[in-house]
DNA sequence: GATGGTCTGGACCGATCGGTCAAGACACGG
DNA sequence: CCGTGTCTTGACCGATCGGTCCAGACCATC
């Protein structure tokens, strides 16, 4: 058979992603992704479909590669207090190093809500789903271990921490500075103890 | 001096604000604004200049008529907690009462970051201010009166605070349901406590 | 009722949008 | 070395974008 493509798929997702994560799919052309990738026009087509197609494979590259990996890396931390609290700072820190102030993919996505789809919506709430479920299964663990007070209330304070995600991510994007966030952080280490 | 307009420019900036807030600046176009609010291209130029106008003058409304009033009102309330508690059932009421799930006008736009300009970042900015002095304002009286603890500290709540406002908002544009928001207003109660 | 000013309606503008397509470049099997 | 089938490229498509413009409708003034 002939002929292989002549470039990586996943290389250029990701690129495409970061396009999208920085500008949201409203805002980002075509043109836009082709420039960011070098890919033209046909070829992408070709390659993926649509632009709603590179959307979603964005999102799914996003979600697999960074969220799922970073979760599944901190369950192995023995005391799930500090599970909770490194995976603020990891926020915190990734707030700040964010030159282009991209935020959250996820978060954003769900902020546009009214623009996309069935599928995206479905994708992006079972990934704050994965979040906030990391939360349940470390505060449960540590009350098993004695680390978390049992009048910690696990349901309402994992939704609580995960919307003080959500308020880092957003305000992280420009609104609020660095002791800002890091003021939040602490708040969510404190709501364990 | 000759004939006034035949539309009520405020009424216009109201339906335009629905517009934008609940599609967002980059995937409303002017023709979704003409069609909302029946104003014919031209005239909406000629009262109004263009898109970018017609947007600062949204939010510019949205933050008097909504916010400004809703605080003003909540620090006539005696009791400080209870004024932040209010807020945030408020907040959950409209997130619940919200059939478009437009979400906050505010948080939608801080997360459109890129697209918007420096005056619209200063306006979101500056909201988001507002409402992060409320907090404090209230936490410090709430010490005053011996309502709230003296081991609360105030910066750190208010900011924690307006995450979970964030929070609320933004999961609650449908990503999460009823319980889940109402969970959250109640630790952000007990964060003042 | 003629004049002068503002506002309205909608045709029109070039640019750009997402998407298509056909011609050519290329690597394989025969 | 000739098909055969895939991938690349850039021209091209109709639709829509934000924005402009002007003829005509309209009211106040004289």
């Amino acid at each position: 058979m002939p002929w292989e493509k002549s470039f990586d798929e996943s290389d250029v997702i990701e690129r495409t992603m970061e396009v999208f994560w920085l500008k949201g799919y409203s805002a980002t052309s075509i043109s836009d992704i082709t420039e960011a990738t070098g890919i033209k026009r046909g070829s992408l087509y070709n390659a993926f479909g649509g632009k709603r197609d590179l959307f979603v494979r964005s999102l799914l590259k996003y979600g697999g590669e960074r969220r799922t990996k970073k979760l599944r890396m901190l369950e192995t931390v023995d005391d799930p207090r500090e599970a909770i609290t490194m995976f603020f700072d990891s926020l915190v820190k990734a707030s700040l190093n964010d030159r282009d102030k991209k935020g959250c993919f996820l978060f954003n996505t769900a902020v546009e809500y009214p623009s996309h789809d069935d599928e995206t919506k479905r994708i992006v709430t079972a990934g704050l789903k994965e979040v906030c479920s990391f939360f349940e299964g470390r505060i449960e663990r540590g009350k098993e271990l004695n680390l978390i007070p049992d009048s910690v209330e696990t349901r309402p304070t994992a939704n609580a921490l995960i919307a003080l995600v959500a308020g880092i991510r957003v305000l992280g994007r420009g609104a609020f500075g660095k002791s800002t966030l890091q003021q939040i952080a602490q708040q969510a280490s404190a709501m364990i103890t």
